[in-house]
RNA sequence: GCCGGAGUAGCUUUAAGGGUAGAGCAAUCGCUUCGUAAGCGAGAGGUUGCGAGUUCGAUUCUCGCCUCCGGCUCCA
């Protein structure tokens, strides 16, 4: 148990001295210091409890615990969401109790000393540099931390925090450590901003693309077929259509010609790129073609078997698509694009929705260029990512700068000299784009740094979708080349590009973005009509034909349901305009015009309904 | 893959704590022909995720597997 009054808490022979210099009230600080209060309620309720970290977060805090043995089973006691108001009443409890955080700096020995049932603990104050420790003490808990902390639980705003979620965690992130388990926890300034992120976590859930695929009939993830392999409902497939159109038309305008190539390919293909040495656990196990049924019913010798792999990706195709003929100066650059449908086995828990899945449609390009000539084709391909999104209404998007991790060069192919080059040029690129860009080391691909582009949603969430990836290694690998105009042999480079990412997280993200209301070019059905009684069919009918005329996708509802559920029904499939039709509409030869979040718009004659439509189509566009 | 939770009709769900489950919506059929978000009625729809075990009997208890959800790890 805690103790009641903390005014002079001794741990061991260890004592605090409660002056802060460092610290000041921010929220940062407060989470922080809530994740220790929350170790104090773990520690009180499972005495035997081993501390991992407990850091501030955005939004709030965790702490990672090794929960004891459970004495039946020998296993870790399980947490589950069903204990967390438990927790959360403790700590409640503690932080009424006015507890003070006081700080003491220890000699590493002493530290060991004092921690040395914490196994955790230990192996933090190994790694810490310099002689000393910091410790941190707050109703008796003693923890190893650099801090800075309030100075008192009274600075908490006890409504402000919710305990959210338990999760396991790798203990220091590496999934060959054991696992801990981890609470999360909420806490902001007001118990009002609270309340508010929690009702944006409820509106994140109503927009989630998985349940409204299904409501709007747009695609379908069966375990039957697979797991991660997406089928598409003809609404689906619809969108994806009209957006594949899109992709092609803006390519063509951009100076890029299409390529195809097939889904399979020797594994030749992928030893000479290196994504065998570096991903095969992520793809799926080759094919092998050897004796078929008939050889070893005739007992033939086993030929020497071949193995194919599923794609995947594109680029080893398109590379030998360059190197089937020696290539002039003068074809480049070569902007090669192809929609390829790719496959990798991810793990199975990393699979969700349309935004991770294990057979996807990349809308990818390649571009092959002399050194002259990449630092104008990244800028141009660049403004194409930015055009696209900004296109499919993303006007808010992030841009990150993805560098090679200097401390572990051996994830990477190819020498400092060609690091050093694509990230400057690439730096270089995105400064003068006037991104405002973030470096993040680590990020990049195994053959060259990246730009990434991060989608920001309505909710403020981001998607990694569109990329573009500066690579000098697969070149070298597939002994790419070019005549210069000196007549000499020279290694061109390549850029991987995609705008969409994959067709697949694309639509995810933008079912989220929209919450299934997509804007009139997008939509799926455009215009539904909805005859009142079954007297207005032919009517509806022969106006569905003339929409068709002009390319509007129209649907007509001919049942016979009564007026208000056929609106109802079609308001929750989200058609953005609906066009009322009885004897009125009939006698004056026009339609009533209901649009989507906007109500009655009133009647009008058809013409003007269909201009109305191409202007909206052609603007949003 | 790992930690935790969950799986009942196409969808959303109720009940039962060992004695084979009740509804709403959707779908089907009939009646209704209607003016801006659910007209009325009928019949039908279930091996309670799958497989074992315990038991006279399992949707319920035990074990294994599959899938989904929240995280972790990973994402060329």
């Amino acid at each position: 148990m805690a103790s009641k009054q903390n005014k002079t808490s001794k741990t061991d022979s260890v004592s605090f001295e409660n002056k802060l210099t460092e610290s000041e009230n921010s929220l940062e600080t407060q989470r922080h210091s809530i994740s220790h209060i929350m170790a104090l309620a773990v520690k009180a309720l499972y005495p035997e409890v081993k501390f991992g970290i407990g850091p501030s977060i955005e939004n709030g805090f965790y702490y990672d615990f090794a929960l004891p043995a459970e004495a039946s089973t020998g296993t870790q006691v399980g947490l589950s969401p069903a204990d967390l108001p438990k927790i959360e009443s403790k700590m409640k409890e503690l932080l009424k109790q006015n507890l003070a955080f006081k700080k003491k700096n220890i000699s590493k020995t002493e530290a060991k000393k004092l921690f040395k049932d914490q196994p955790y603990k230990l192996e933090l104050i190994k790694k810490l540099p310099g002689k000393t420790a910091s410790l941190y003490e707050s109703g008796g808990f003693v923890d190893l931390c650099k801090g800075p902390h309030i100075k008192n639980t009274a600075e908490i705003n006890p409504k402000a925090f919710k305990l959210s979620r338990v999760a396991g965690a790798y203990w220091l992130g590496n999934e060959k450590n054991p696992m801990l388990t981890r609470i999360y926890g909420l806490y902001f300034a007001t118990e009002k901003e609270l309340s508010s992120f929690v009702a944006q976590q409820e509106e994140a859930e109503k927009r989630d693309h998985r349940i409204l695929g299904q409501k709007l009939d747009l695609f379908l993830i069966n375990p039957m077929v697979g797991m991660g392999l997406v089928m598409w409902q003809p609404k689906g497939a619809m969108l994806w259509r009209i957006m594949e159109d899109f992709w092609y038309k803006e390519h063509l305008k951009n100076g890029y010609e299409l390529v195809r190539t097939p889904h399979i390919g020797s594994r030749k293909l992928w030893e000479t790129s290196g994504h065998w040495g570096f991903y095969n656990d992520s793809m799926y196990p080759p094919l092998e073609v050897s004796q078929t049924l008939k050889d070893i019913q005739e007992k033939k010798k086993a030929k020497a078997k071949e193995e194919y792999l599923l794609k995947p990706m594109n680029c080893p195709f398109h590379i030998t698509l360059y190197n089937s003929k020696p290539r002039s100066y003068r074809e480049l650059p070569i902007r090669w694009a192809e929609c390829g449908t790719v496959y990798r086995y991810e793990k199975s828990g990393e699979l969700s929705g349309l935004t991770r899945v294990r057979g996807f449609t990349q809308d990818d390009a390649h571009i092959i260029c002399s050194k002259e000539q990449v630092k104008d084709e990244l800028k141009r391909v660049a403004r194409f990512i930015v055009f696209t999104l900004k296109t499919f209404g993303f006007n808010d998007f992030n841009v990150y700068l993805s560098l090679r991790d200097p401390k572990n060069k051996k994830k990477y192919a190819g020498n400092d000299v060609g690091w050093d080059f694509t990230q400057k040029v690439l730096a270089e690129v995105a400064e003068e784009m006037g991104f405002a860009y973030k470096k993040e080391e680590g990020e990049a691909a195994f053959y060259g740094p990246k730009l990434d582009f991060k989608i920001k949603d309505c909710l403020g969430r981001e998607w990694q979708c569109s990329t573009l990836q500066f690579d000098f290694n697969l070149p070298d690998r597939f002994k790419m080349s070019f005549i210069n105009q000196k007549s000499e042999k020279e290694q061109p480079y390549v850029l991987h590009r995609v705008l969409f990412g994959s067709f697949e997280r694309f639509i995810g993200v933008l079912i989220e973005h929209y919450a299934g209301a997509f804007p009139l070019w997008l939509s799926p059905v455009q215009v539904k009509i909805l005859p009142i009684t079954e007297r207005h069919n032919d009517y509806a009918l022969g106006l569905a034909e003339k929409l068709k005329e002009q390319n509007i996708r129209v649907e007509t509802a001919l049942e016979a349901d009564t007026l208000g559920k056929k609106i109802r029904e079609a308001e929750m499939q989200k058609i953005p305009y609906l066009l009322i039709v009885g004897d009125k509409e009939i006698a004056n030869k026009s339609v009533a015009v209901r649009q989507h979040g906007k109500g009655d718009l009133g009647s009008m004659p058809l013409p003007e309904l269909t201009e109305l439509l191409l202007k909206e189509i052609t603007i949003k566009k």
